[in-house]
DNA sequence: CTTGTGCTTGCATAATTATACGACTATTTG
DNA sequence: CAAATAGTCGTATAATTATGCAAGCACAAG
């Protein structure tokens, strides 16, 4: 029996190799391995790894996130704090880690929030709108603190 | 009536912004800008621009790809916007990629265009002469969105 | 003009991916 | 121990995306 991080390892190792293009296929890839789970399980595989579908000429396949966009593991440990007032949330962060925190928070993307900016060790980020500002808490806490992976 | 290039450069425009989820929502926002087509049509359009679907803890998202995973013939795919004023032209690009747009603008060496400045992921062109400046932005999205693909 | 070729698109539907739900297991709490 | 809680995963199916086909259009060749 296969434990779930092991197969979520054998997934990233399979995607690594870049020959995936279904979670049908990625299926039967992890069979051979004697991981036999179904097409739902991996769509929370992928999702929990952070795959990445590339469209290309070809039809497309799937792909890990590149060093670039993936950092959230890593620097997760920079932030001290997360705070708010009713229209804007502060983060605080290890000397000099703001800037990183910043880039990261404006890689996700989020809709819920229009922008950040970062001192040396505090980023402001503003919500969307002050009624967003709870979802933007949980948000950040969940991504920045929690649940990194 | 929106051409297909038109409609694809701001599907790029969108996504950049960071808020597609779906190919229905991504319709609907197109809706608005008086480009209405079915999702087929997006499904294809999304391959041959070379879009990407990033999983997240939030469900994911499209983007566009990175210079980095680009081939080096679409430098065009790195472009996402040419807006202008009365005397100035920005062109809003991937991150990273000013330097090779400005690059390419420089080279092609139009009389209308006195010279280029490149940020990040902007790019400064200075028209001849403020008159001018509608030909410089007509010029720059044929060169550098139209047949790229 | 007529035909042929290539491109674009919508429609219908196939193919693929995501998810609600329930079963099961392990762990914690009282 | 019993009950509550949290996590994992399969089944069935909903939701989303991809595509075969034919229509429409532009344009080139004859």
């Amino acid at each position: 029996m296969i434990s779930k991080d092991e197969r979520q390892f054998a997934i990233k190792e399979i995607i690594g190799a870049g020959a995936v293009r279904s979670q049908d296929g990625l299926r039967k890839l992890l069979k051979k391995r004697g991981a036999s789970v179904t097409q739902a399980t991996l769509s929370r595989d992928l999702r929990e790894i952070g795959a990445v579908w590339v469209n290309s000429h070809d039809g497309g396949r799937y792909t890990l996130q590149s060093a670039e966009e993936l950092p959230l593991t890593s620097f997760g440990s920079q932030v001290i704090s997360i705070v708010a007032n009713e229209t804007m949330v502060v983060v605080h962060t290890l000397s000099g880690g703001a800037g990183i925190i910043a880039e990261i928070i404006d890689r996700l993307k989020s809709s819920n929030i229009i922008g950040t900016v970062a001192g040396d060790n505090t980023v402001l980020v503003v919500p969307r709108s002050a009624r967003r500002t709870p979802e933007v808490i949980e948000f950040l806490k969940t991504t920045l603190i929690k649940g990194i992976h």
